[in-house]
Parts: structure tokens; sequence; C-alpha cells
DNA sequence: GTCAGGAACATACCCGAAGTATGTGACCGA
DNA sequence: TCGGTCACATACTTCGGGTATGTTCCTGAC
């Protein structure tokens, strides 16, 4: 690494560290902005201003360098989110809370190309699903949990279809708003909120199948 | 080409689209099986007898090889679905006829791994929505505007948003349905059907926001 | 103090696969 | 029959992920 900037010499797990952060960094960057395709790991290490060893010293591939970037992300995202429900003492309310905060989340660039448009690509969307596993499919499962104890909908709501249909929204609706153009997101978030109130709605009042 | 099966000689162009349905049939085949960035195009042309200098003849690359399969399987189903939609008089059932039709092909295991599980791996994501805009969101489109038309939903229903969040229900179903085992899939199919009910339930009963 | 050892990278190389350039035989119209 | 073009095959280039190895610096033990 070029000790350009190196005005602190402090210890060596702080230089270790800044060099970790650079490369996750610039592959959130890249990865953004030029996809997880078209980006090479030597890109990735030039923008962090090292070379393609340090990578591979401190990630185990191209794909678990992603897949830590990716969990970063949707772990303080997902925490979020399942604070904004558990916030509520109304399970519906709640959910609509969780739905707003991730809607939210889906507006900041990073967070919405990462997760929702590159996720498949870099990791297949069989790896995708196993990584969401830990985050929004358990969240969701929860929260759909929440409400079926509650009473608010149907018991044959609870199953895996339910789950998968309703991240299928979610992502969706995220790329939609990773898409979008800032000046339009706050029309196109609430226009995103539609359905998924529908659903709610839909959900509550149908007990045939 | 070896022409080691070649009995009936006729005219060329018979012999040419032979080939391009065996590289067509052998790339659907091996994407289905290996998926689409762990099959190579040696792996295809070896399937179907012949070298990558064919493929390079018919198509324009490894990824246009893989639109047109997609356009294939795309417009019939497409096409069945649309009908299926088209031959109810009441949007609404006309909407669940299409669904059913729909959620049927995705157990053919081939549709819903190429259309769903490996198109976004293979055209990436902005790519995958520009091929299915002829296609599902049209289809999707008209089928909202329908119901809006015939009064049975808010026309505040008909946005982009909807469009979107709609077809990602669809996609997640059919990916769903393509990793479930066969003797299960009946059930799941069943299953799938709860969410999108859901939904049209509560799209026509809340009128507000 | 020094010396072994490992951490934190850099450098050089390998290899598989997409894409390209060129060769070749067969057919077809003139 | 002869030039041209179609329908491929063959040989080559390139690019990027991954690996093997070198190098420097720090750290702790004696």
């Amino acid at each position: 690494m070029l000790p350009d900037v190196a005005e602190v010499k402090t210890r060596r797990g702080e230089y270790t560290e800044a060099t970790r952060r650079a490369l996750l960094d610039a592959a959130a960057r890249l990865f953004t902005e030029r996809g997880f395709a078209k980006t090479s790991l030597d890109d990735v290490a030039a923008d962090a201003r090292v070379t393609k060893g340090a990578i591979y010293h401190h990630f185990s591939s191209k794909t678990g360098l992603f897949e830590v970037l990716f969990d970063e992300l949707e772990l303080t995202e997902n925490t979020a989110a399942r604070t904004a429900f558990e916030a509520e003492s109304d399970p519906v309310l709640g959910a609509l809370a969780a739905l707003d905060q991730f809607l939210l989340a889906c507006c900041e660039p990073v967070y919405g190309a990462i997760v929702f448009r590159e996720a498949p690509v870099a990791l297949g969307w069989d790896g995708w699903r196993r990584c969401e596993e830990k985050y929004s499919y358990a969240l969701l499962d929860d929260l759909i949990a929440g409400m079926v104890d509650g009473g608010m909908i149907a018991a044959s709501m609870r199953t895996e279809a339910t789950v998968s249909v309703a991240f299928g929204m979610l992502g969706a609706a995220g790329q939609l708003l990773a898409r979008t153009p800032p000046e339009d997101r706050e029309r196109v978030r609430g226009e995103c909120r539609v359905p998924f109130v529908a659903l709610l709605t839909g959900m509550s009042t149908s007990t045939h199948s």
C-alpha cells in the first residue's frame, strides 16, 4: 500500500482494517456503478490503491468479497426494519413500519443496487436466497407469524410460498426504486406502498382460499 | 458437423435450421441443468455435435444465444396466458386464469429455470427487464388496465410500481416452483395462488391509499 | 539485541472461457 | 464451370479469476 496519506502511524491492526475497509468501499462503489460482472478485481484493488493480493488476503474470492459487502448492508438495514416492526404493538402497523423503513433504505442507491440488483448475478439465485434467509426471509416469516398469532390474517397464509412471493414484491420494489431518478423517488415510493397495503387488506378479509 | 446421422440429404436450409435447433435445444438443456454461468459454449457446441464456430455463425454471442432461447419460451407461454385471459369476459376471472396458466407453465422445469432463474444472471437485471417488457410487463399492464376499466379496482392501481411489484411476485412464485421437487409442485402451486388472490381482493376493496 | 515466525501485502504466473480471424468444403446461380 | 457465398471448422487472442511465491515489516521469545 502506498503510504501517500500515511500521517498516523499507529498499530498494525488499524492499518489492515483500513485496507479492508477501503476494499469494501471500492467494491461497493464499482459494483454499484458498473455492476458486479463488469468490475474486475484489479479495478477494485486499483481503486483502493492496493493490488489483487490484498483482496485474496482479506477475502476468499470475488464472490466472497461480495458476500461480505452484502452481509454488511443487509445486517444494518434488516436490523433497522426489525426495530421498526417491534416498536409497534400492532403487528399490521409494525409490518407497515418495517415496509416503510425498507422502502426508504432502497432509495439509498448502494443498498438497492447491491442487495437486489447485483446479488442474483453475483451469487446466483440459490446463493442469493441462502444469504437472504438470515435477513429478509426471517423477518418476513416473523412478521407473518405475528399477524397470524394476533388473528389478523388466516393461518393458511403462513407458508413458504407467501414468504417467497412477499420477498419477490420487496425485491421488485427495491429494484424499481434503485433505478428511479432521485427526483421521482418520493412519488414512486408512495406508489410502491399501494400493492403492499392491498395485499395486507386482502389477507385480513379473505379467509377462503 | 459430423454427418454420422445424415441419412436424409435434403435442401441446405433444412440442415442449417436443424443445426440451429440442435444448438437451442442443447443450450436449453445445459443452461437448465448446470446454469448459464457454469456452461461454456464449447459444452453447448459439443452437445449439439458441432463446434463453437457454428454458435457464432447463428448467434451474436453467448448472451445472444440465451436471448433467442428466452424469447422462444416466453413468446409461447405469454401467448397462452394472454389467450386464457381474453377467453374470460370478466377481467378478474381472466387475471386468475392467466395466473393459473402461468403457474402451470412454471412447473415445467425448463421454462421456470430459463426465464426466472437464469435470465437475471445471463442478461443482468436491466436486460431481463428490457426483454420482459414485451411479455409479462405488457400482459400485466393490459390485465390491470382491464380491471380498472371494468371498475373492479381503483384507477390509482394503474402505475408502473404496481406492474413491477406484481411482476416480482410472479417471478418469485415461478422460481419457487422451478426449485420445488416435482412431487410437491401441486401443493406449492396452490399455496402460490393465495397471495395473488389476496392481492386482488385487497385491490378491489381498498379505495384509499 | 537478535532471530524465528507469521501477518500483510506485492509480483508473477496459470488456466479456462468468451470472442475473433481465418481457412475450407459444399452448394448455387450465372 | 466457375466465381461467390453460405455454413461451418480450426487456430488464435484476450481477459480475468484464481494461485503460487516472493518480500517486507512487525512481534514475541530467548
